[in-house]
RNA sequence: GGGCAGGUUCCAGAGCGGCCAAAUGGGGCGGACUGUAAAUCCGCUGUCUUUCGACUUCAGUGGUUCGAAUCCACUCCUGCCCA
């Protein structure tokens, strides 16, 4: 299977331009993803790109992350119905090492390879380029008509928000990035997902005008969720690439708990197995659904791609510790290091000693940890029959917290709900 | 700069002097059922609080009124049309 027949089969391609296939088959060639600085850390939705980055160096060509350290001074409209605020230049230069620090890790930077993925930040050129001389060398080329017949701004412009400048102007700076790597480093494909076509086309245009070149380019759709929710949320908000932000055992929970549906698509999409191997499992799972397979062999392939074989081994410990069947499971007979383990990557609270030693209701208990922000908040959960001390359900706002709740005599197992957990502990 | 239409709680969108913490839908959260799924059904969804109640919200400021999201004035912001 060629590069671009296995990124069909796993349903990462949606448009292609003509020739990109033709050129991909006849030499190694670069190519490039941008990624904006947005935020510290990557999340789950950057690792299709990753994925695809990933793919064409096992394919022999030579990846580029491009991270946007000009282009995220000024906000990409894709996508977005309305005009965002501009970031300030201390959380930029933050998000941008964070998250050239998660790219190296995911691609094989290794300078004894002929295609060693490089990593640019489009900072590097724009900011030597003087607005004039961008008006002159860049907007020159490029006409207001070509640039407004673009869906991202169309959408704005025939919209409620309307669109500024500067975001206008976006699609000519992400060209040029375009243009830029061309000309400086061969790099001849942009990849990205399928809401970036309009802004990758400008560039193959600025190379073909400017340069007198061809670009390729081809993109990926965008991931969905069946039940149309956005992918990569959970109620705490995206799921980060960045263990600090986002435990393992939170990562793995989260592709664990894919829909069927999906899970058929995203294992095609978020890990390396072979086609042969996934249709198996699709098969296996469509026999007994319940078991899961697919989501089990999805969550465990990511969670090793991106954190690693130990934090998965620790993860899946956790998971059966915390979901598992309540016989099969008693947290009173554990030792210390067994909970710990068990509990590893679980969000941990803390409680004062003395308020354990003389007693506490749940309600104030619940809220003095700061498992909620307020007794009210507390008292609706519990008596929304949501709350579960060391696995088993209180529903007694009267019930009292004391030396006989602790496990291993410091700690307390707290559930929220089916799927959040919470261990205290008890200070001192 | 001129004309018009607007700015309501997470979103969409009602309300147009007291019965408004504000309809309805969506989303979110919780429960039941299940497979830690989907579909369905039930509850919650401004903040704090033991039901009571208290406090802060309807772009901003000031006013009219016993009483304003609702009326008036000015300001700011957005969209459309004209220049």
């Amino acid at each position: 299977m060629s590069l671009i027949e296995e990124l069909k089969w796993r349903g990462m391609l949606q448009d292609i331009m003509p020739g990109t296939a033709e050129q991909l088959e006849k030499e190694s060639t670069s190519a490039y993803i941008g990624f904006d600085p947005t935020a510290e850390s990557l999340h789950i939705g950057s690792l299709v790109p990753i994925l695809l980055l990933y793919h064409l160096q096992q394919a022999g060509h030579k990846p580029f992350a491009l991270v946007g350290g000009a282009t995220g001074m000024v906000g990409d409209p894709s996508g977005k119905s309305e005009e965002r605020n501009l970031l300030d230049e201390a959380t930029l230069q933050k998000n941008i090492t964070g998250v050239q620090r998660q790219l190296e890790k995911y691609l094989d930077f290794n300078p004894e390879r002929s295609n060693a993925a490089e990593i640019v930040n489009n900072y590097d050129w724009f900011k030597g380029l003087g607005f004039i001389d961008f008006l002159r060398d860049v907007g020159k080329h490029i006409t207001v008509n070509y640039m407004m017949s673009k869906d991202s701004v169309r959408k704005r412009i025939e919209g409620e928000t309307g669109i500024s400048y500067t975001e206008f102007a976006y699609q000519l700076m992400q060209g040029y990035d375009f243009y830029w790597l061309y000309t400086n480093k061969n790099c001849k494909l942009q990849m990205g997902g399928s809401d970036q076509w309009g802004n990758i086309t400008t560039g193959t245009e600025l190379i073909r005008r400017k340069a007198g070149g061809e670009g390729f380019a081809f993109t990926c759709p965008l991931i969905t969720k069946a039940d149309g929710g956005k992918f990569g949320k959970t109620e705490k908000g995206n799921v980060w690439l960045d263990p600090q932000k986002t435990t393992p055992f939170q990562f793995y929970q989260f592709w664990l708990n894919a829909a069927d549906a999906d899970a058929e698509k995203w294992i095609k999409i978020f890990t390396l197995l072979s086609k042969e191997e996934i249709e198996s499992l699709t098969a296996e799972h469509g026999k007994d659904p319940g078991a899961r397979v697919l989501q089990r062999r999805l969550a465990e392939c990511i969670t090793v791609f991106v954190h690693g074989q130990a934090e998965f081994e620790s993860a899946k410990q956790t998971t059966e510790q915390l979901f598992g069947k309540g016989e099969e499971i008693n947290l009173k007979e554990m030792t210390e290091s067994q909970l710990l383990v068990a509990m590893e990557g679980v969000p941990e609270h803390a409680i004062q000693a003395n308020q354990i030693n003389e007693g506490i209701d749940v309600i104030s208990f619940l809220s003095e940890t700061g498992i909620f922000s307020s007794k009210g908040e507390a008292r609706k959960m519990l008596l929304g029959g949501g709350i579960s001390i060391n696995k088993e359900k209180v529903a007694d706002p009267a019930h009292m917290i004391n030396q006989a709740s602790l496990l291993c005599e410091k700690y307390i197992v707290v559930q929220k709900g089916k799927k959040n957990h919470f261990l205290v502990k008890k200070a001192g």
